[in-house]
DNA sequence: GGAAAAATGGACCGGCAAGTCCAAAGCCCG
DNA sequence: CGGGCTTTGGACTTGCCGGTCCATTTTTCC
């Protein structure tokens, strides 16, 4: 059912998404016209209407996700990764680099709170980009865990949703203050936090040796 | 140059901005219509452009500012004492309570990025919200260090920006999830590792003096 | 090569909501 | 009490923009 497209229309369809969300990033979501859609992608009203029946709404969705997996492949490959110290501080580092380029153009910005209320799945998309997030921090966790790079104390699930509301958040300050400060210092502290935890238990097991 | 409202004027001009601040509470920003506002306050259209002569933008930046100003003052008058660790427990059991009921509803949640690069004055309210915000955090970590309840090695302001972006990524995905364990987890692990800065301190201590 | 399906272009419609305007009413103060 | 201000009501204008529609061209596939 869900295909009739041939190699042209494929093509068209992707450049209409990849112009969409350019478009939306520059400009914001609800500044953008469906005219600049297509002035900046050289597409008609037709073409738009034609590959997504459902209209504005439609394509906002393909955009979203879209953006929302261009999230989670630009911290590749260290976010799948984070097995040592180092490659934690290269996660650190790669994230701190992107907001940093990105700056002030957050596209999906706008799908959050009452925003995204009027398309229910898009705030599917955000919620599904958040889990996979932070299923990908745990997992690095419990690998941290099992080396003994961390404590055993350490709550894997909490410590995660710590760490990725303080990279929201920075990221949030960001948008709003437009320094990278605040995505620093919850990044480092929550880091450096974690790396502590390991070493309590190490002073606790050289006490114990005495 | 200011005044030309009577006691009058002075009520339509507050009933008009509290409505409407309800008003995009529930609906959210850019779902609420002039015509809503008039209803929801029993007002005419000459009165809405009568008191906010900008229109809808001059409008909605009296109620950003109305609404930021709420954020700080309902977390008094923990926010302005965190001088003891009971203290500082009661100003986060502050905050998960009030966003818990304050649930998806972000009336601030707008005016970041984009949406709010068009009106750059809400932007600088929100910045400034977040500048006094993070400011009372400082205060609160220098007051601790100063009875020893934090280790001297802390820099306030790094902690209190990362605890800040916590609070902010928390509320984000409490907004995106509609789970609160994000803030809950955020505010607790950071304000632990405040306390265990002090413990490392005292361990230290005690080891110089064996 | 030709029919059916897909892709494209663009004129047109319709509704919506911000903003304008002015006339009428009410309030303040000498 | 009366003139000039503020306040109020609401009809009207206006432009914008999403969405519809259909005619034309291109592709696909037998």
């Amino acid at each position: 059912m869900t295909r009739a497209l041939t190699r042209k229309g494929e093509a068209t369809r992707a450049r209409i998404v990849a112009g969409a969300a350019a478009e939306i990033r520059e400009r914001g979501v609800d500044e953008v016209r469906l005219e600049d859609v297509m002035a900046h992608t050289g597409t008609s009203k037709g073409q738009l209407f034609h590959y997504f029946p459902g209209g504005k709404e439609d394509l906002l969705l393909a955009v979203a996700q879209h953006e929302a997996d261009q999230v989670l492949t630009d911290q590749e490959p260290m976010l799948s990764n984070l097995t040592s110290w180092p490659a934690w501080l290269a996660w650190r580092d790669r994230l701190v680099e992107r907001y940093l380029a990105q700056g002030v153009k957050c596209p999906l910005n706008g799908l959050l709170g009452q925003t995204g209320r009027r398309a229910p799945g898009a705030q599917a998309i955000v919620t599904g980009l958040m889990w996979r997030w932070q299923a990908a921090i745990t997992e690095g966790i419990r690998h941290m865990q099992s080396t003994g790079d961390i404590g055993p104390d350490v709550d894997p699930e909490r410590a995660s949703a710590a760490l990725l509301a303080g990279i929201q958040g920075g990221v949030l300050l960001l948008l709003s203050t437009g320094k990278i400060d605040h995505l620093e210092a919850a990044l480092d502290l929550t880091i450096d936090s974690l790396r502590a935890s390991a070493l309590v238990t190490r002073e606790q097991e050289g006490r114990d040796n005495e």
